[in-house]
DNA sequence: TGCCAAAGTGAGTGATTCTAACATATGTAA
DNA sequence: TTACATATGTTAGAATCACTCACTTTGGCA
């Protein structure tokens, strides 16, 4: 009982007691998550997961929608930085840069599809969560940023911020729409990439390339 | 005993034991989920606020997804029925009518956040369910068809299919914006009717009215 | 070395989902 | 009208879960 190396996917039990449970924890519930839907975790199945007892979570944890909101936290910063590491691979204020910057949040819906409706699934405690809230506008700042370096515009110009949205709801929706399976018909046929370029292009208002 | 005027939201009790108890368990979690949120919400609970034991609902459900799947599957005829009203109330053909299928979809949003997101946001049992995919592709259809009126094309054209579903990921996207308050600083201040005309006319390559 | 706080355990409470066995009302056929 | 089959309800109970409390263990620190 001194090691469990088969302890999910988890890299190892560190040590019986002094282990870093509270990030083991929030990987068990990311999977758990991820695989059981946004409601099929218990806190109970989290803790077996992590090998210790059903009340342990409850020392890290205040509540089972606190575990859920660290989850969340965790993946906004996942997402933020895919977000960014797409719009840094393009030159900067180019559309490309723009389009890649919804090409990684597609890909992050597509890749965690579980963690993406939970992080816009979050209504309990999402009032007292000032931290989710803050990293969102984080997030939407992205946006923002890449579409005001591509219209050459500061990034408080209100008609930058009223693209960015737009460029945003697109491809939250399509997001959403991809990994719901819904109209299938159209989403398999579709190549993103030209469609967001395609999007970016006529949201920004400039000329769409072919 | 034999009446209980003050039985929550639904409307009355029929009777003892005949009573519709279906639609009024329907109807109960329908509330619960609004208030509470989508996974705020229990059998237990439900059943007692339509006035029968725990284990009646059993029933007429075979299970808790069960009960979450009849809620949607009423929630979906809603929002069809309101996409095609705001498509019916303007010229058949007409950009503006494309713009009120969305202004529709927006609005149910709005109006009943934690039915959309559950309609939206249901995975358990979402593969054994025929009747709620045939249903998102029948919404999808009002779309479809609103946007091959205007275009003059057929519905099976794979251009309409397209563009259509472009309108679809934009709308549903600020529908989930809209109602998860992230990045107010735009939802806020936009009018939704003149985005959405925007939009519309932008994506169906018509000239932007102004 | 001795003490304190952090971190984990085990048992227990109340609520939940769901099943099983039983009770009652409704509709149909003799 | 009576008798049966079925739909619809009940109570009781098993299994699980969220969460609390009292207790124990461990690591850090003066």
């Amino acid at each position: 009982m001194t090691e469990d190396p088969a302890a999910s996917t988890a890299p190892a039990r560190a040590a019986y007691h002094h282990g870093d449970l509270r990030a083991q924890l929030i990987a068990a519930v990311r999977e758990l998550v991820e695989t059981h839907g946004p409601d099929g975790f218990s806190v109970a199945e989290a803790a077996r997961r992590a090998g210790v007892s059903s009340a342990a979570p409850y020392k890290h944890f205040k509540d089972r929608p606190a575990i859920l909101r660290g989850v969340v936290s965790e993946a906004m910063d996942r997402l933020r930085a895919a977000m960014e590491a797409g719009a840094a691979s393009y030159p900067a204020g180019s559309i490309e840069a723009v389009a890649a910057v919804g090409r990684a949040y597609v890909s992050f819906a597509r890749a965690e599809p579980g963690v993406f409706r939970l992080v816009f699934g979050l209504t309990e405690g999402h009032e007292t969560a000032p931290d989710l809230q803050s990293k969102g506008e984080r997030c939407f700042g992205v946006v923002v940023r890449a579409a005001a370096a591509c219209l050459g515009l500061p990034p408080e110009n209100s008609d930058v911020q009223a693209r960015a949205y737009m460029l945003w709801s697109f491809v939250h929706g399509h997001s959403f729409l991809t990994i719901d399976k819904k109209s299938n018909v159209a989403s398999d046929r579709i190549d993103d990439w030209f469609y967001l370029l395609t999007v970016s292009g006529a949201i920004l208002g400039l000329p769409i390339r072919r």
